[in-house]
DNA sequence: CTTAAATTGATAGTATTACTATTACATTTG
DNA sequence: CAAATGTAATAGTAATACTATCAATTTAAG
């Protein structure tokens, strides 16, 4: 699968961009810098002033890329959940019982993803930081409506319909499928940044992983014992 | 229990604020206008400027209130979890039975919120919705290490930590009260905003709320069959 | 009831942000 | 080699996020 990932473009809707950055040098090199400069000084504090500087580049240059910071943000997150899809796709493809196609999918979105090497302008374990400490921003905005219907989080809304899908082949008259996945794979960042930020009310640390918890969930409420 | 909230003052974290706003008229206004108008504009959008000219008030007078936009939101959110703390011990007093008493408090924190006429500047409804939009970005900050240390989460992470407590009564072997409530209050949340803009991806709707789903969760979670 | 203290309003000012526009130069490609 | 594309530099605007100062007003205390 390493292999076939580094045949595989990504997709993400042209859109959110001005230029498809992934067809430059200098494309690359701003999403690959702006990943690490949102890693460090969190995406509030990002500026395309502050990037230029960093990749010894003007401000202008980058405008040319994307209309502004939430419009990138909203491409690293599509990315992301691009690849999730494909890796979960090409992950299931190949498993029969559907409980197991589930809790592998899961894995996929619940775990603490490390770089793949594949793409050598995006480290994905930075990226996968930033999605779990940003990404609810891209649609906690008054623009959500407009960016939705443009298809912005059409991918996103694919990989928990994937998910949901599963659910009902497993338990088909179970009546909340979508609910629950779209609350686990919300839930699953946001235990994530509970864990290094308020442990008080997680029981994930080092041994236990978000994955566990929702592992453990989807069994006990899925068996068909219930 | 609605007479007695009337003479409850609810309790803030004193270095949120710079001046009580609940002691001057002023201070009440700008509470009052602040919710109208992030419900109207969105937090991104709202400034202290626009809201001084709302009010007929200058942008100065806010800053003596609060030292930005960001505490004034912490403010806000503080108020609503420590109103939903009182009502959820008030309301689960009397029942004996924990899953009940579960049951209850889960109803009151993921239920959508009716204004309560007892606090005539604030609009209980009104703050549901700033909630919904708006919580995670009170602790979605580079800052979240410091502010939680000062205590501005503790109302929060106190109404969590009832509720698991509750969880483990009911199920002193089940692993994960902590994350199970964590994950419910926050994705509780999470579903009111998908049913109004995000409706593909959840169940709930005009006639499914995010209470049903999350109370049939823990049901079937924590009844003793598994 | 008067005086001091606290509160508010008005104005002004600074640094930064979030852009847009223009022009010139450099590089790639056909 | 010419055309197209990409990049850098500069300048400029409007808005944001504040801080400082001072005068006017309100309130509270003796």
């Amino acid at each position: 699968m390493d292999q076939l990932l580094a045949n595989i473009k990504i997709q993400v809707n042209d859109k959110i961009y001005v230029k498809d950055p992934e067809t430059t040098t200098l494309g690359r090199k701003i999403i690959k810098n702006s990943l690490i400069m949102m890693d460090e000084i969190g995406f509030d504090n990002f500026t395309f002033k502050k990037l230029g500087e960093l990749i010894g580049s003007n401000e202008s240059s980058i405008y040319r890329y994307f209309e502004n910071k939430h419009k990138l943000l909203v491409y690293l997150s599509s990315w992301y959940w691009s690849w999730i899809e494909y890796k979960m796709v090409f992950a299931t493809a190949n498993i029969t019982a559907p409980l197991d196609q589930l809790l592998k999918a899961l894995e996929i979105v619940t775990e603490k993803i490390e770089d793949d090497q594949n793409t050598p302008y995006i480290n994905e374990a930075l990226l996968n930081k930033i999605i779990i400490a940003e990404f609810t921003k891209t649609f906690l905005t008054k623009e959500v409506d407009e960016e939705n219907k443009e298809g912005f989080f059409l991918i996103y809304k694919r990989v928990i319909n994937r998910m949901a899908a599963m659910v009902i082949l497993i338990a088909p008259a179970y009546p909340y499928s979508k609910s629950l996945i779209s609350s686990i794979v919300e839930g699953a960042l946001h235990q994530h940044f509970l864990k290094d930020h308020f442990k008080t009310i997680t029981d994930c640390n080092e041994m236990v992983s978000p994955s566990d918890f929702y592992k453990h969930l989807i069994q006990h409420l899925l068996s068909p014992k219930s």
